[in-house]
DNA sequence: CGTCTGCTTGAGCCTTGTCAAGAAACGTGG
DNA sequence: CCACGTTTCTTGACAAGGCTCAAGCAGACG
């Protein structure tokens, strides 16, 4: 494979060398394919082995004791996915695919080595998952102190975002590809509830569906009910050591 | 000052060498007193300084459009702080005391430095870290998808086991420090509502509440109500380099 | 063409929120 | 060390947002 999708990201943030970026390559030389529906990873169980998401779409999410889950994080693209279970004797977390996925697979001790002489990939790298704690915490706030119509609308502004980030083909409309369920899971409602809101959000005029595609129609009227930022913008990386080029 | 608290929260986990040691002491040189209530970053305020609380309690979060807060984040001895905010051109949370505090203050050039000769420092910076995103992933789970009572029963079980790292004598029995508003704030509750779970878990014979403290009465029954989990525990490190004595 | 999964809608209920007010604890100045 | 003001805790009555249960419908898939 000539290219790496988790480069695409990090390219948002700095201009990547070409030592870095055949480095980023190296990591995603190791391809999987999975059906839809696969787990990679079982809540509980010792895993090991990282995967950057290639084409597709995953999620990670944990049981509670009465049956129900709570969706902890949707994967898209160029994301990473996995690390932090890496750390632990037992995964804190499930796994799986929503549609056919493309992954990369590599071990802690592979990315490791590919940070070794190139500081600024392996800040980068704290970079990215420090970005992903922000976005776990607005999430947080979002469950916490936001009522359903807004946690619905955050999901489906941050989707929109991250798909952009990997495919300039996505503006105002993009394909869902979750049920109701799954984004009653991801928010802490009930799929009933999530049905509700969403028609509400139609029926305001604030988006439309259909085919399984989501447009947004009133954008401005969407982030003004809900306090949504995008946390891959407006960083601050000055700090950055060099690139080794 | 002779010693790291960082560095306490670190040999957790792992041996440190002496010399490795000797560069967490250097990270907490720069010490600050600070008055209960003070606020060392305010959220979309450019900030680069990262912080080591030493003692006393502190918390981050944000502040919704209608008023209302969302805790983000409890800060115990060791912990270290506002390191997400040092990326961003804007903070994303507002940090402030509860308690009287001590902090240790750097920055991240100051941290790049230190883990510069020391590779298995700068991979325990990113275990630390994603000790605190699977923390916040559990709190997401909690907020999204557990009642009231377990939400708080599962912040009390967090809070001893916190303070335990680095203070010997917390056993049953621990100070608070909070008032309900702020259990209810961090739980996504009112402080009405706070209240009323307290005392129910107190006539339950969970918990006792007096001056100040809570002293876990039957906390077998309590860890029952809630699923929770010492992220701090079962880690598995065994990946990581060899340590530069 | 039948089955299954997901969407939609209604009725009634329950957990939690809101509003209000009094009691208790705490902190501070005199 | 007391007195007063402020914050925090506690409790009750009522409201509401979201959940449960149930049933019909539509689209996807074999």
């Amino acid at each position: 494979m000539t290219n790496s999708v988790f480069a695409k990201i990090l390219a948002g943030m700095v201009d990547l060398s070409a030592e870095e970026r055949s480095v980023l390559v190296k990591l995603e030389e190791r391809q999987r394919s999975l059906r839809r529906g696969s787990v990679l990873q079982r809540e509980r169980e010792k895993i090991s082995d990282l995967f950057i998401l290639r084409q597709g779409m995953m999620m990670s999410y944990v049981l509670m004791g009465d049956g129900s889950r709570q969706i902890l994080r949707f994967f898209f693209p160029g994301d990473m996915v996995a690390l932090p279970s890496a750390i632990y004797e037992e995964a804190p977390e499930t796994i799986s695919t929503l549609t056919d996925c493309v992954v990369a697979q590599f071990d802690l001790p592979m990315l490791m080595a590919a940070t070794q002489g190139h500081p600024r990939l392996g800040a980068l790298f704290s970079v990215y998952t420090q970005i992903e704690q922000v976005a776990t915490n607005d999430r947080l706030a979002s469950l916490g102190r936001t009522a359903a119509k807004a946690r619905i609308a955050s999901l489906l502004l941050d989707m929109r975002d991250r798909l952009r980030r990997t495919d300039s083909a996505v503006g105002a409309s993009f394909p869902l590809g979750l049920t109701q369920e799954e984004i009653g899971d991801a928010t802490g409602l009930t799929s009933v509830h999530v049905n509700r809101m969403m028609r509400q959000l139609e029926s305001e005029g604030m988006i439309k569906r259909s085919a399984g595609q989501v447009r947004f129609v009133n954008e401005v009227a969407l982030v003004r009910e809900t306090s949504y930022t995008d946390r891959y913008r407006n960083l601050s990386l000055d700090w950055l050591p060099k690139p080794r080029s």
